[in-house]
RNA sequence: GGGCGAGUGGCGGAACUGGUAGACGCACUGGCUUCAGGAGCCAGCGAUCGCAAGGUCAUGAGAGUUCGAUUCUCUCCUCGCCCACCA
């Protein structure tokens, strides 16, 4: 009958009463307490206007529960909670709706902690932090100059500060008449030309690079924002722009990202997909002679190959190409710039539509040496090299690499196989006499080989031995108005210019209008009164840098503010980071493994390294991430507002209340897959709750049976195990079966009521409290110890011996737990059904499985 | 194309280091209770043969190892996620 459990009375009585006796306050300690802490993490949501997903609490009400349990074990627990708030969903809401995005956010938020309350989550409320609030992100903004005035030794592997009295940074950078001045600006790719790197490598810097820009809604976007080559905003083609854009220089910490991952408890798909991401390739660097007198520089990871180099392949961007055209080395010019010219304007859409259809253009009048033979060969550019990856240059080798086999095909360029060690591509056709057979690989294998080829090329002067990463800097510039102002000061004398900390934060200045430029600019290089300001360090006119930061900044960090979230005077109390870091469970979504979850970790390992986190506290900000599955619509697909399938966790509260919706969530499937939603599963736990509240009301009090007592010690024991290991779904399913058996005997026995409650109170925590209470407790269950079970009592004194007879079962007998070999199998052999399978034949074997079963063979 | 993961009743899913396949829940069927019920209670519920006792077949397909395979090995098929011309 519903309604007989009362749970919108007791509810929202609970959650109140959680808050004024502060039951789920972390309390700060010293470091040498550290081993009675437990650090549990979510990522905390991002507020849009819809309101909470069902999605968001699977995951909440796991940590809940893992939190609860440990809080229950004695531990100290920090389990906070906060907004990620930044960013363009609610800008776009925003000028959409014509209201501030910080009124937006306000009442975004207001919403989703209402709706996070209604649930009984033991967050932490007094450690709330918001991305958007300035006191938070003056930090951010610190952090950002903190990047901006390191650099990375290279000896060490480790962050240091731009030494003292390094040239001032120019606007001018790049020019080779301005070489006495540190340039920050550097033009082209990260790792371009020698020429072109600046002198000191600061770990934030200015660049002008590539980004998706939105011809209709005339905004650039981040990769992320225009997935498939489509603006996430209109869905209409995006096409690329070149923008100076900051850039926060992570491929330096690409090797310890790498390794560091083995220090740390990561689901194995989490931590491949980074190794994947990062993408570490080893090979050589070798310069190729030019006929201009350059030297072009390629990467490749089979320099064994090198005698099978028949061409080169540029990148269209590669910068020398332009200098090339500049200085009349190229006889068709104007073929390869309209070549040039269509790569960029090609949308992504298209580039993906061609699929892998080779095009390019031969620069005529430049021509290249393969250093190993001496021969001329000549020299393309490519859409199929990547600008971004290696040098932005290849030695092509037809008969080793597919790609160079299809484009020397679809271009009729000579083949050429190194006949030891490398094995052809496939359907690889080589011409007469074309084979090389150096003589000087002969037999070796192909390690050998490479070794013996990048010895050789050192030796020379040709090349060197280097490791390539897939994983580029990151784009940290955002046209838009609803980020983190970036805390620099542009002065035409001094260039950029760090605002100095004490200035800090750069308040985001309150605007009426939103609206993006035709420009590309931020909105906030409209707001002169903002923009122009004296330069800090020479007193003269400057503007300050419009752009602002993207949301993955706040969300680097938040982990450390919810340590000391409310210290105005740094970003966290050392002693407090000791105290609570690293985090000891961080759960999260699949789809934040190769952004969030890898900036957060450089960022924390870039802090750590200027000693802002103490050496203690160690390189790596989590000890442990899990990640939960999607909760889907009851077809299985996506839940998603276009298709008006969305499940709002308020009608399920409001129906069944928090607990009934806490306990599906957690046993609707395994933690780690993704589950569709079904509404008729819900009525089942509804049961259930139902039956734990009838087994109190009633006033009956059955006596401990020996099968009763096995099972309650069986279940502490799967419970409690089961929540370390993230299997909820079993976990509430051993509550069920020890449920069912209370019912069976007409209500739970007076020794079990209590722990029994206590099991139940990690995933159903109102209604354990309102029982708990009622029996007469002035404190709360959730900070009542959690039971042990007695190992003693979960080995029953009898069990059902399975008899098998050449592998089927045959019969079950029930035998005392401790029977010996020799009797269980008498015993078996005793068997009328046995005998009847074993027929005339004699046994040939027979096996005794302690504890399970006797099997026979003849 | 590459990487990772997964295929078990009508459905979501259980099954320890190879040892009773289908726990728990949903749906469904029959019965009880009720003025009535989308409430509750009892019973049944993989397929198949059989009145029954009891057999036989079943964990995507096919092989292999084993006394014994959802679990280990190989080949193939399907689906999901991520990355996709990364030299």
């Amino acid at each position: 009958m519903a309604g007989t459990r009362p749970f919108k009375h007791y509810e929202p009585k609970w959650q109140k009463a959680w808050e004024e006796e502060g039951v789920y306050r972390a309390r700060d300690a010293s470091p040498a307490d550290k081993d009675q802490k437990f650090y549990g993490l979510i990522e905390f949501p991002y507020p849009s206007g819809d309101g909470l997903h069902v999605g968001h609490p699977r995951s909440y009400t796991a940590i809940d529960a893992v939190a609860r349990k440990k809080r229950m074990e004695g531990k100290n627990v920090l389990y906070p909670i906060g907004w990620d708030a930044f960013g363009l969903p609610t800008e776009n809401y925003a000028i959409k709706n014509r209201v501030k995005p910080q009124d937006a956010t306000v009442k975004n938020i207001a919403t989703f902690r209402r709706q996070l309350k209604s649930l009984g989550f033991g967050f932490d409320w007094s450690r709330e932090v918001n991305t958007t609030d300035p006191a938070y992100y003056k930090w951010t903004q610190w952090m950002f100059l903190k990047f901006f005035t390191s650099t990375f030794d290279e000896t060490t592997q480790r962050a240091v500060p731009v030494p003292v009295g390094a040239p001032r940074l120019s606007r001018e950078a790049g020019r080779p008449e301005q070489a006495e001045t540190t340039h920050l600006l550097m033009y082209g790719r990260p790792g371009g030309s020698p020429k072109q790197e600046e002198t000191v490598p600061r770990l934030a810097y200015k660049a002008r690079t590539t980004i998706n820009w939105c011809p209709n809604c005339k905004i650039g976007l981040a990769n992320e924002e225009a997935v498939g080559g489509l603006c996430e905003r209109c869905g209409n083609p995006v096409e690329k722009r070149v923008k100076e854009q900051w850039m926060i220089r992570i491929t330096k910490y690409a090797d310890r990202l790498l390794s560091d991952l083995d220090t740390v408890d990561y689901l194995e798909k989490i931590k491949t997909q980074q190794v994947n991401w990062i993408g570490k390739s080893e090979g050589a660097h070798i310069d190729f002679r030019i006929s201009t007198g350059d030297a072009v520089r390629v990467f490749t990871t089979r320099p064994d190959t090198l005698f099978g180099a028949t061409y080169m392949v540029l990148a269209p961007e590669h910068e020398l190409v332009q200098q090339w055209i500049h200085d009349d080395k190229v006889a068709n010019a104007r073929e390869v710039n309209a070549y040039r010219e269509a790569a960029t304007k090609k949308t992504e859409m298209e580039r993906q539509a061609e699929g892998k259809e080779k095009t390019g253009v031969v620069l005529e009048g430049v021509m290249a040496t393969n250093p190993t033979t001496g021969k001329d060969i000549p020299v393309w550019i490519a859409d199929y090299v990547l600008a971004g990856y290696g040098t932005g240059a290849i030695m092509a080798v037809p008969a080793h690499d597919e790609r160079d086999f299809e484009f020397a095909n679809a271009f009729s360029l000579p083949i050429v196989e190194v006949v030891r060690p490398p094995q052809p591509v496939e359907g690889c056709y080589v011409g007469d006499g074309a084979a090389v057979n150096s003589g000087f690989l002969d037999g070796l294998p192909t390690a050998d080989a490479k070794q013996k080829v990048t010895a050789w090329l050192e030796e020379k002067g040709l090349g060197e031995r280097a490791t390539t990463y897939r994983l580029r800097d990151w784009v940290f510039s955002r046209q838009r108005y609803w980020g983190e102002p970036i805390p620099i000061v542009i002065c035409k004398t001094c260039g950029y210019v760090p605002v100095p900390e004490d200035q800090l934060p750069v308040l985001l200045p309150d605007v009426e209008s939103y609206q993006p430029t035709d420009t590309g600019e931020s909105p906030l290089s409209k707001i002169r009164s903002w923009v122009e300001v004296r330069c800090p360090n020479c007193g003269g006119d400057a503007e300050r840098e419009t752009d602002t930061m993207p949301n993955w900044a706040g969300s680097s960090w938040y982990f450390l503010r919810y340590c000391d979230p409310k210290n105005d005077s740094a970003f966290a109390d050392p002693e407090k980071l000791k105290y609570w870091m690293p985090v000891d469970l961080y759960n999260g979504g699949m789809e934040h493994t190769t952004l969030h979850l890898l900036y957060s970790r450089f960022w924390h390992k870039f802090l750590w390294d200027i000693g802002a986190i103490p050496n203690e506290v160690g390189p790596e900000p989590y000890a442990r991430r899990r990640s939960h599955g999607l909760v889907l619509a009851k077809g299985g697909e996506k839940m998603s507002k276009s298709k008006g399938n969305v499940v709002n966790p308020d009608e399920i509260v409001e129906q069944y209340g928090a607990d009934v919706f806490r306990v599906y969530e957690m046993f609707m499937g395994p933690f780690g897959e993704p589950v569709p939603w079904d509404t008729n599963g819900i009525e089942g736990v509804r049961r259930f709750l139902d039956k734990v509240w009838k087994l109190f009301s009633g006033s009956s009090l059955p006596s401990v049976t020996p099968e009763l007592d096995t099972l309650y010690h069986q279940t502490v024991k799967k419970v409690s195990d089961d929540i370390e290991s993230l299997s909820f779904n079993t976990a509430v399913s051993q509550l069920m079966i020890l449920t069912n058996a209370f019912v069976e005997v007409g209500g739970v026995p007076k020794e079990f009521q209590e722990g029994y409650l206590k099991i139940l109170a990690p995933f159903a925590p109102h209604i354990a409290e309102e029982l708990w209470r009622d029996h007469g407790h002035s404190s709360s269950i959730h900070v009542s110890p959690w039971p042990a079970h007695d190992a003693s009592k979960i080995v029953a004194s009898s069990f059902e011996l399975v008899v098998q007879v050449n592998g089927k079962v045959r019969d079950r007998i029930r035998v005392p737990a401790d029977i010996s070999e020799e009797d269980a199998k008498a015993r078996s052999l005793a068997s009328e059904n046995v005998k009847k399978h074993l027929g005339d034949k004699p046994p040939s074997k027979v096996i005794y499985v302690k504890g399970r079963l006797v099997t026979i063979a003849n």
